[in-house]
RNA sequence: GGGCUCGUAGCUCAGUUGGUCAGAGCGCACGCCUGAUAAGCGUGAGGUCGGAGGUUCAAAUCCUCCCGGGCCCA
């Protein structure tokens, strides 16, 4: 008992540990004040305020799309994105960000139709338009949120909206300046139409049913047979048919090709069917099955060929029924496969996405007889005009047979896309759209825009990482032409008119620019709500080269506002995103090209190059200088995450449960080259982690309760052989560590050298080796005060580092830091501050050896233990020799106190150089233990007031 | 089907130009401390670097093919 009441006694006379700073974070509680409290200091603002003529870092935010809440993509880019201002503006550039939404488009157009069901009907444009614009408001306030809540530092004041009248403007601008370039033009392209409503219609707005068409196999018999390869085996002068297989006949009369697949056989068949001999040409994978289907009899296979060697023979064939036209040819295409039909397949580039593209690069015509109202019109055959297209279907088929061109027909029900407010079936035609030619040389650059673009991105832009080059440049390659017009409501108009029948519509530079300064003044609404006279106030034909004829005379005549109608197109959401390097950045920061662009890899295909086209187009290079890209979010499967299979993760759940500081540590942590595996699982782990950076700093504070900075100095250069010198050293490596990682970017590097100077160098090293001093030495010794003035120093530099990734632990450390020490605020936030610079201290040299000592040295010990069966480290002291590198007596530079508690252990003595064994663990358990601190350091006898203790404790309690 | 890309201990990641590169942290096992305590410390086990060939004196690192993911197209 006497011993318990001596320990209580001694326990007040040592300098315990004490903070403010809560083992508990509480993020949950404690992260929505910071946010409130970065908000009103204005944190945002005076940084730009305080980094105002530093060297500029232009990081432009490519705009998230305004629908739906924040989901764990969004999570993972903006953290990423915030990792980087945060650094940068640490870094010393200043670097502003603006977040930016994408506010057009079908997908918010859609939900709004849809959610006002068969009222949507009657409508107008600006009823629908307004109801958008009011759901996009709705969502960039619910993202905006959210991305606050995860505390992320922008502009939210001020962000950029693509549906804002400025930002339109631009756009058009935009615009205006590639239509001065030549590269805009109009053209045709096969779109999913609604014949009931007499509109295209996008992929969002089919629904598949099942329907029942006619199958039919139909003979296209060869203009020659001598113009197959030899290898068919056929025989002169007899007619060779091909087998074409189709469940559209309404098409046919628009077929201008027939497609073989390049590697596959083919092969000649002669049989006969109901008596009649016939010679036909089919994949020989699909030939016994389908000549059986078709009754035919005496199958003989004469020979084969591949599809290559077909097209290559460059065989024609005459149309079925169309006998005015000239014959046509077989063409090769690589989506040609043998699991249906023939391996022929029926060309109509004016009623098929494959088709079209296939005769685009086959020079073949855009051709489409179908108008909108689903009738032919006078350049079908004349036994169609007028005919629906359901109708010509009967049509085509009793052509076909009473021609002999029939080989085999049957019902078939398969699922066929329909409108889905009409729920009427929908056709493939070809209609008339705006696109943006990636072909055509441009005057201002000499060249093509694919031309120029591939060798902005081959060239002159850094990508992080570097493979992304390849993919945008392959993909700009083989790119075909932009096509920028959308049927519908929820967009920027293109702001063409059009004049007679026959003429050329008015878009030109000048006209666009008209245009845009009406959209400034009054958004794109104005587009729908007044007269091309209004929307055209600023423009004069007169003054228009470029003017088509019939402006310029209904110009002169007065008569342009009852002769021009407006254009009823819209751009493509992606030429709006695509142009915010002008309407976001040059116009409203001054600042293209942007240093950086960091998005997720889709983005090749998406933002990246549909920002470089424009840009190349308008100024001759691309908007950035660098790209960054991250991988997508997969299970921990490694499969790719979706609500349906129900293995997605809610931002919200992640924050309710870890806090946003610890989402933040687990996005630092994450190798974003690649595609990253989330689970809950990881977040607990980031967690634990955070927990003991939290810790470190808890611990580090807390022995600075009684600092005083007059009489606390860094170890000089006459110490450098103390521990406090040695942890200076390795804090000047986790400096430069840090800072060169945040420089590339390369954040789980910091956070790995971070995590491991807190949880080794720390908690593990310096923390247990200086705890007896800070603890038990007299407040005011030189070595207790030295080890506060390197954890004062540690802590100034370690809630700076962290300060990017969690950013509200960093600055709740930084007020307690500031509190506790007793130091003015120098900036009331760390988010205002800089990253840390290295400390100018001077480290023994021979360190790294001693360190070296200390791990073989705990590994004896530990091994001593466990054979003697000692609990306690102070039981036992260690005795050393340095190893002799014909340097001996090195180690004596050090002190045996620091090596002892380096180890944990009592004492440590130094033994002559090269004597052995290099390291002896000695039992102490005989020796006198100091009631206050704990250690058997030989010293220890009874004192004046009947208790033990050693030297330093007795002379600091003040007893003899 | 095509272009790009990824696959290192149970988990997250390091591994520059091929030659101490088979590592770290977490987790796990065992033990300690009880004056950082819903904290802290120590020791230890764990991988034929997705698989199969090949180039080389030498390959996780280069080449080919295969398997399994991802993004974008078709």
């Amino acid at each position: 008992m006497t011993e318990q009441q001596a320990k209580r006694s001694y326990k007040a006379t040592l300098q315990l540990p004490k903070t403010g700073f809560p083992m508990k974070a509480n993020l949950v509680q404690n992260e929505p004040a910071s946010v409130k409290r970065w908000q009103q200091q204005g944190v945002y603002q005076r940084l730009r305020a305080q980094r105002e003529g530093a060297s500029r870092y232009v990081f432009h935010d490519g705009p998230p799309y305004a629908n739906g809440s924040i989901h764990t993509g969004h999570l993972l880019n903006k953290v990423l994105k915030d990792l980087v201002v945060r650094s940068r503006n640490m870094l010393g550039y200043d670097c502003p960000f603006i977040p930016g939404w994408d506010c057009h488009g079908l997908p918010i157009e859609h939900r709004v139709v849809e959610g006002l069901g068969d009222k949507a009907r009657g409508m107008a444009p600006m009823q629908i338009r307004k109801r958008c614009a009011d759901y996009a408001t709705k969502y960039i306030k619910v993202q905006a949120d959210g991305m606050k809540r995860l505390l992320t530092l922008a502009d939210y004041e001020q962000p950029y909206l693509t549906m804002a009248p400025a930002y339109e403007a631009a756009v058009l601008e935009v615009f205006a300046g590639m239509v001065e370039q030549g590269v805009v033009y109009r053209g045709l392209k096969p779109v999913h139409w609604s014949i009931e409503n007499q509109t295209a219609l996008a992929e969002a707005e089919l629904e598949y049913y099942e329907r029942e068409d006619a199958s039919i196999y139909a003979f296209f018999t060869l203009a020659g047979p001598e113009k197959v390869p030899a290898s068919l085996g056929a025989s002169e002068g007899e007619p060779v048919k091909l087998v074409i297989w189709t469940t559209t006949p309404w098409t046919l009369p628009a077929n201008l090709a027939v497609a073989v697949a390049p590697q596959s056989m083919y092969a000649l068949y002669r049989f006969t069917q109901n008596g009649r001999s016939h010679l036909a040409l089919l994949a020989e994978a699909l030939g016994e099955k389908v000549l059986a289907m078709g009754g035919a009899e005496a199958i003989e296979k004469l020979g084969t060929c591949t599809g290559a060697e077909l097209v290559a023979a460059e065989p024609r064939y005459d149309h079925p029924f169309n006998e005015q036209c000239k014959p046509r040819p077989i063409v090769a295409a690589d989506y040609v496969t043998l699991e249906e039909g023939t391996g022929l397949v029926h060309i109509a580039p004016g009623h098929g996405v494959e088709d079209y593209l296939t005769g685009l690069r086959e020079g073949l015509d855009i051709y489409c007889p179908v108008r909108g109202d689903g009738t032919f019109d006078d350049t079908a055959v004349a036994w169609l005009h007028g005919r629906s297209v359901w109708e010509a279907n009967d049509l085509v088929m009793e052509r076909l047979r009473d021609t002999g061109h029939m080989f085999h027909e049957h019902r078939l029900t398969h699922s066929y896309p329909h409108d889905w407010r009409g729920k009427t079936p929908v056709i493939f035609r070809a209609t008339e759209q705006w696109f943006v030619s990636v072909d055509q040389p441009m005057p201002a650059h000499g060249r093509s825009l694919r031309e120029l673009a591939v060798e902005q991105a081959g060239s002159n832009v850094d990508f992080i990482p570097e493979w992304g080059r390849n993919r945008m440049v392959g993909m700009l390659e083989s790119r075909p032409d932009w096509c920028l017009s959308r049927q519908r409501v929820w967009g920027l108009p293109i702001p063409a008119f059009y004049g007679p029948a026959g003429a050329p519509p008015l878009l030109t530079a000048a006209s666009v620019r008209a245009v845009a300064k009406v959209i400034e003044a009054q958004g794109s609404d104005a587009w729908f709500t007044s007269e091309p006279s209004q929307l055209l106030a600023h423009y004069s034909a007169a003054d228009d080269p470029q003017a088509p004829a019939w402006v310029r005379e209904a110009a002169a005549a007065g008569t342009l506002t009852t002769t021009a109608t407006k254009s009823r197109d819209i751009f493509d959401v992606w030429f709006e995103s695509g142009s915010s390097w002008h309407a976001a950045l040059q116009r409203m920061q001054d600042a293209c090209p942007a240093d950086l662009y960091l998005e997720g890899s889709d983005q090749h295909r998406g933002w990246f190059q549909l920002s470089l086209l424009p840009a190349a187009a308008v100024t001759g290079r691309a908007p950035f200088r660098s790209v960054l890209t991250h991988g997508f979010i997969v299970d921990k499967g490694g499969h790719k995450m979706s609500k349906s299979v129900g293995n997605a993760l809610e931002v919200e759940d992640l924050l309710r449960e870890f806090g946003a500081d610890v989402c933040r540590w687990w996005v630092s942590s994450l190798n974003t080259d690649r595609d990253i595996k989330m689970d809950v699982e990881f977040f607990k782990v980031a967690g634990e982690e955070y927990r003991k950076v939290r810790n470190t700093i808890r611990f580090l504070l807390s022995n600075l309760r009684d600092f005083d900075a007059g009489a606390a100095a860094l170890p000089g250069a006459d110490e450098d052989a103390s521990v406090d010198a040695w942890v200076l050293g390795e804090l000047n490596g986790l400096i430069s560590t840090a800072r060169r990682a945040y420089e590339t970017f390369a954040f789980r590097h910091a956070r790995a050298a971070i995590f491991n100077f807190c949880n080794d160098t720390i908690s593990a090293i310096y923390g247990n080796a200086v705890k007896d001093r800070l603890y038990c030495d007299a407040p005011d010794s030189r070595r207790r005060r030295r080890a506060q003035a390197t954890i004062d120093r540690i802590l100034g530099v370690l809630i700076r580092l962290i300060a990017p990734i969690l950013p509200h632990t960093a600055d709740e450390a930084w007020a307690i830091y500031h509190s506790e020490t007793g130091r003015e605020l120098e900036h009331e936030s760390v988010h205002l501050d800089l990253l840390p610079e290295p400390v100018s201290v001077t480290v023994a040299a021979d360190w790294p050896r001693v360190m070296l000592l200390r791990e073989q040295a705990m590994k004896r010990i530990e091994q001593h233990r466990s054979e003697h069966d000692i609990d306690n480290p102070l039981d036992l002291g260690v005795r050393v020799a340095a190893p002799d590198a014909g340097d001996g007596g090195w180690l004596d530079r050090f002190d045996p106190v620091d090596f002892a508690d380096l180890c944990a252990v009592s004492r440590a003595e130094f033994l002559p150089a090269g004597s052995a064994p290099a390291i002896e663990v000695v039992d102490l358990r005989n020796q006198p233990r100091c009631e206050r601190s704990w250690k058997r350091d030989g010293t220890v006898k009874p004192r004046s007031d009947g208790g033990h203790l050693s030297d330093r404790d007795a002379a600091v309690v003040g007893v003899e």
